[in-house]
DNA sequence: TGACAAACATACCGACTGGTCTGTACTTTT
DNA sequence: AAAAGTACAGACCAGTCGGTATGTTTGTCA
């Protein structure tokens, strides 16, 4: 949708419902006709296409993951990769942006973001557990708290290659982040 | 400064010029007589006030470490608490903010922002360095990767706080840095 | 004391914002 | 076929934005 490309560019409070109207070729009329505001339009762009690629993405592949420090690995390294090729990786993390941007301002906004980063850390502490029980992950090891900080880290990561426009250093966070969960191993 | 806050609070482009006069009890008169536009007014925020802060909070405790995983530890924990304390934690890091929202905007933005995150992994670069001739560090971990997840880890440990809103969230998220932090031991 | 510039204050501008209103083409029901 | 409902279109609104033009005070030096 043109909504999420405008936030995606340039947050939401800076994007502009006259430029999303304009790229998606419609008109006020029609816009206002399916979204009460420009509020419900971010709300709609969370749920409907923000959570769909998270779950795509970050959720899907790992959730039944009986090896889950090599296939975190493989993840972390396979999308950096592809946000450098793609060149999104200057514009970080969709739903990271928009927590960032809006979570202390508006609480519908803090509401949907807190569900999707708490089902995040919700599936990896599961799978880390899992792991853990047949032996894959140190048993010494809390599942939540490396969860919280996988989590962390991706957002750190991806707030990285933002910050600073280099896939070098996007690339040497991803080699570290790997380290750590080397660390894991037994 | 009443400029800081507010754009604390509310974001660059969020951030209103009016609400900061009324705040500084000043008026627009004065503001643009000082500073050329808002965008000037941002970079001098950036300049005089952030990276001050970084400078005493981050670096120059850190700089002249002979063991960086405890101090690193002590300052992690010590600023979590101090955060949640003080209720900042909702509202993230300052740097951080500007970081991802004005980055990928303005190139007077990312220019400095850039520098700041630099200077912050270049310095703890060279504190695992010298910490690994000293025997504090295991010889087998690039200091530059430990260095950049360590700032990565931190804009994702702040950023949690901010999105979930969450301080015991934020406390475990600082536990596994700091396991982390222990992993990279001789 | 007078000249002059820096340091403000006040009033205001045009652009743009999110949002609303009325009108209209088309579809479905009766 | 008439009536009713839906799905838009596009002009238009009040408000806010960053920014400016001009007036007024204040401090400094001759």
């Amino acid at each position: 949708m043109a909504a999420f490309a405008e936030f995606y560019k340039n947050g939401f409070q800076g994007g502009s419902l006259n430029h999303i109207v304009e790229a998606a070729g419609i008109t006020k009329g029609a816009l206002f006709h399916h979204f009460a505001g420009k509020q419900e339009l971010g709300y709609a762009v969370v749920d409907e296409i923000v959570g769909p690629i998270l779950q795509e993405r970050w959720l899907t592949p790992l959730a039944n993951s009986k090896d889950p420090i090599t296939d975190l690995k493989q993840a972390f390294r396979q999308y950096i990769k592809a946000d450098i090729e793609s060149g999104h990786f200057v514009q970080g993390c969709p739903l990271n942006n928009l927590a960032q941007e809006m979570s202390p301002l508006d609480e519908e906004f803090h509401a949907r973001i807190d569900k999707l980063y708490d089902t995040w850390r919700k599936t990896y502490t599961a799978v880390f557990a899992n792991a853990i029980k047949s032996g894959k992950v140190r048993k010494n090891i809390s599942p939540r708290s490396a969860a919280t900080l996988v989590v962390a880290s991706q957002m750190g990561i991806w707030g990285t290659g933002k910050s600073s426009r280099s896939a070098e250093l996007m690339t040497q966070a991803g080699e570290a982040i790997c380290g750590y969960l080397d660390s894991l191993k037994p």
